[in-house]
DNA sequence: TCGAGATATTTTAAGCTTGAAATATATGGT
DNA sequence: ACCATATATTTCAAGCTTAAAATATCTCGA
């Protein structure tokens, strides 16, 4: 039993985990897809880009503003590539931002009146273009597909935390 | 029936297709948080970049060569992304481009012996950090999610394959 | 053969993204 | 009160990415 398992584990190692392999190629075809068609129909429709789409709907849903780290965490991508975006944003008027006089090292950033209804509109039609998308999924298929990356997100932060934590030691 | 029908339409559409959304930024958070992870480990132990990485991973699987159109369909890039890519890789003796004299057009690009190697070493090294990350799944798991992005890939060309074709009408 | 498209690639400008270093501010123990 | 350390953000250089225009080459029908 031993041996036949060593077997196994050895084959699926000199193989290079072609299973696991193929689950994340299909992944990431999938997102990669999704993503350049959203980003072509957003600059198409709206002349805005997919970046500051996605920080103006991470700012609806904090009505009373975040800070600048919260953002980054929220839109996992670096502290810089927040400070850049929101400049452009500020200087185009739908985010402001404002500071806590108890902590002056924070800046917190929230949407003006103008930012909330351009991105309201946007996002109808953005919800409308993601169910057109996966349009060939069912009810089931969708809470299938749900499930699994629930559970692979799981998975993916256990090893990222675990090493994360790591750095600190 | 007809009444009972449009009242649940509108209000999906109203909640802006929630499920739909949920499932699209699940699969964005899944593949981003992987790809960040890989990008990491890419350069802290190779020192090299995830494009770099993905444009040899490709060329592997073509031991005659390729087009640079028929690498960019593959990576699912611009065609000037791959043109400085291979740029880059043919400096630094991974790969070598040539031509088919038949066709002037058309750049033919593959590794190296160097590049063949060194890919060689970091592709095993690739899969066994994949087959970390996603470990929490069981076979049963990656069964399923593969089925259930099978399904989303298919739906999501349907779409993106109609509105490309309406352009050249 | 000529020339109108089709095809393959490169160039360019604009914008995104990162990791690391620098700056600014806060906190807690002494 | 001081200072070491932690936290929040900005700056910077390098590299990636795209869309669109430009260039080069090919194909094929009149």
């Amino acid at each position: 039993m031993n041996l036949f398992l060593d077997i196994e584990t050895r084959a699926s190692e000199a193989e290079g985990h072609k299973q696991e392999l193929r689950l994340w190629l299909r992944l990431l075809t999938c997102s990669t897809m999704i993503e350049r068609e959203i980003r072509r129909r957003l600059r198409a429709r709206f002349e805005i880009t997919l970046p500051r789409f996605d920080l103006l709907a991470q700012l609806e849903k904090a009505p009373d503003g975040m800070t600048l780290g919260a953002l980054s965490q929220r839109m996992m991508v670096s502290n810089g590539n927040v400070t850049g975006l929101i400049k452009l944003l500020v200087d185009q008027g739908s985010v402001e931002s404002f500071s806590d006089p108890a902590d002056r090292r924070a800046t917190y950033v929230r949407l003006t009146a103008t930012g909330h209804r351009s991105f309201a509109k946007m996002a109808a039609v953005h919800g409308d273009w993601i169910a057109e998308l996966v349009a060939g999924l069912d009810a089931a298929d969708m809470r299938r597909l749900m499930d699994g990356l629930g559970r692979l997100k799981r998975s993916v932060q256990a090893i990222s935390q675990e090493l994360g934590s790591q750095e600190h030691e």
